[in-house]
DNA sequence: CAGTATCCACATTGATACTG
DNA sequence: CAGTATCAATGTGGATACTG
């Protein structure tokens, strides 16, 4: 998707506006998860995907990873200050398509 | 985009997540629009991708077409109903986009 | 003016197999 | 367990020309 974001309802649907980034985010409003069990709550996310988007809403900051250096491997998932803000939004969304689905 | 729909959140977001579907809902918040307007306020949008859009986002039951039978032809768009209840979410949208681009 | 029809580039997604 | 690599399929977006 092209990145003009000329206005600030654009910039926020490039962070947040794909398949699998609301549904992360949302998951995580209930606190930090480890990341099998956070990809478990993702019914049918590959493998691929999983990793891609965690990935891109780190580096957006909407998300803290952190890595304990243990065998086997340990990684678990937070929400940071910036992504805790779009708790509204994320539950706005959720409501209104419980309203209207 | 496959449309799975697992929870509210995705039902939601498959009618509103895409490039241009927020942008021209938030347009519409003002009123009533002649098609050619709305257009020229998205800038950057081609024509394609605009009748494409404002199909889906009438089908979906959001925005309304009204179709005067005149030559040279003139066609208006606004809200439905169900497009003016996601004025809270678009609202958000553009406010958290502001606050934090 | 509003919309359609092609044709094409590229981004996104996914299945599968593999690594430290 | 967590993540990477590769290849293939599909989706999305856009330039251009044309119609009633």
């Amino acid at each position: 998707m092209e990145k003009e974001n000329i206005c600030p309802l654009n910039y926020t649907m490039n962070l947040i506006g794909t398949k699998w980034k609301p549904l992360i985010l949302f998951h995580l409003l209930e606190g930090e998860l480890r990341s099998g069990v956070l990809q478990s709550k993702i019914l049918a996310i590959s493998n691929k995907m999983f990793t891609q988007t965690v990935r891109e809403l780190e580096k957006d900051g909407l998300i803290l990873r952190k890595v304990y250096p243990v065998v086997p491997p340990k990684v678990e998932y937070k929400l940071s200050t910036k992504g805790k803000s779009l708790e509204p939004i994320l539950r706005s969304l959720d409501d209104w398509g419980l309203n209207n689905m």
